[in-house]
DNA sequence: CTGACCAATTTGGCCAGACCAAATTTGAGG
DNA sequence: CCTCAAATTTGGTCTGGCCAAATTGGTCAG
């Protein structure tokens, strides 16, 4: 059970997601807000602050406005991706795209500053994948253990947050498709293998190949997976995206 | 003039990155706050609302809690580069590369996906380099230009959000540097030229290879910026951030 | 003395009604 | 039709109050 503010603040975020109101246009005000959810105004006022440090509105004397969808803060993503029952297939595809450049550049500024030790901590991370049987939910737990590793030892701020911030709203709406995910252990162990070979002789250049060949089993995986899942669950009513409008 | 909740918010978010309150502890009442701001409690509730979406605080029924510094979001980066005079020198590194590595993943995808006219329009941002005299200014806008187009082509949602929140807190935040900047023509105009024959070839590696001579460019020129301006400027009194907690 | 349990207090969440300043809207006059 | 000032709307803040959850502190059994 959440908060009210937090009940409302979803409400109007996935009003505007679903594109109920126009970029640019006035939302309603505090007080009319206030009266159509039955709250006070401000509980509606805590929401609309939601809403403009999430990015999805400008909110100034006169009104609040309806800001462009790639205005928006990175926490859009997380909302994003839970509209509908499955999470957007393209937007997935593009957070792996983003995730695994992340992971490579980690990995290769640990390479560049990361003490022995740091560097030992990754490797045993990426050990798991072929010295052990793994389940499927084991399997994820060592990558994302593996990812962390490398963040902790890249030791680049900005870096860690932006990862951060993107796998804790990415992972949870992934929640649906946990189910369909069949992971190809053995290829991975392979992978995996070669990973903590590249990393102990340092190659950056080896080191982005490997992590190449992740991304490209991992994406493998997730299409499998999607059309699995949808030819189970019933089709999905979320509208699509409004498209990307260029300025 | 900014708004009281915002005054509030940012004296907050100053005292917790100075290390005035220790992570894991409760920061004071909103009621306290609001005596001690002479503020009403609204307007501290919202300033509390701020510092819980910027991941700094963990604010439940019972008491606010400070949170560590790497797991808040990727807004924190702007307060910290706010604080001294001139903004932390690792940080502004940790971002740089961060920001190249961003860009190029951009172009790499834009590559994949991007229309022909799309190509053009990244290539037309590259010919300002070396087709005209560009003041110290003009540069610099050029440059935020490429980025930019390099974003829209890349069609990736994530990546647009990061790049885009990340350079908007970083850009202000190097103002007191900017006196202190010399960019070496020549050289980005060469570098621009390979790019360009990078884009036109379409080929992934070279473009990589590019960019990341123009990050050592920066680099290069940033470093120089830095001891000139800490050779005018008096003495920073800025604390040195605390150390980053492993968990 | 330690640890578990229970009441009192503190704290955040929410509400009602009000005032101010800035922005928007409206309407009158050119 | 345009311009500019008045009226209205809207966000920002304030006062004071009630509720539920969390914390705290004390009590009592072991």
């Amino acid at each position: 059970m959440s908060a009210k503010h937090n009940q409302i603040a979803n409400h109007l975020i996935t009003d505007i997601l679903d594109g109920s109101y126009r970029v640019g246009e006035r939302l309603p005000s505090e007080r009319d807000l206030a009266s159509r959810f039955q709250a006070n105004r401000g509980a509606v006022r805590e929401a609309m602050k939601t809403l403009q440090q999430i990015g999805l509105a400008d909110i100034q004397p006169g009104g609040a406005r309806v800001k462009q969808r790639n205005q928006a803060s990175l926490d859009v993503i997380g909302h994003i991706l839970n509209r509908g029952e499955l999470p957007d297939r393209e937007v997935v595809d593009q957070i792996l795209v983003v995730i695994n450049n992340l992971l490579a550049l980690a990995v290769e500024q640990a390479i560049r500053v990361a003490s022995d030790e740091e560097m030992e901590a990754i490797c045993a991370a990426t050990r798991p994948f072929y010295q052990q049987q793994l389940g499927q939910l084991e399997h994820g737990l060592a990558r994302i253990n593996l990812l962390q590793t490398a963040m902790q030892a890249s030791k680049n701020l900005p870096l860690q947050l932006i990862a951060r911030s993107l796998f804790e709203q990415f992972a949870p709406n992934m929640e649906p498709l946990a189910d369909f995910v069949q992971t190809d252990h053995t290829t991975y162990a392979t992978y995996a293998k070669k990973l903590e070979d590249a990393l102990q002789a340092r190659n950056t250049d080896a080191v982005r190949e490997t992590i190449e060949a992740f991304a490209a089993l991992n994406r493998e995986s997730l299409i499998k997976a999607y059309t699995a899942a949808q030819s189970t669950i019933t089709h999905s009513t979320a509208q699509p995206l409004q498209e990307i409008a260029s300025s």
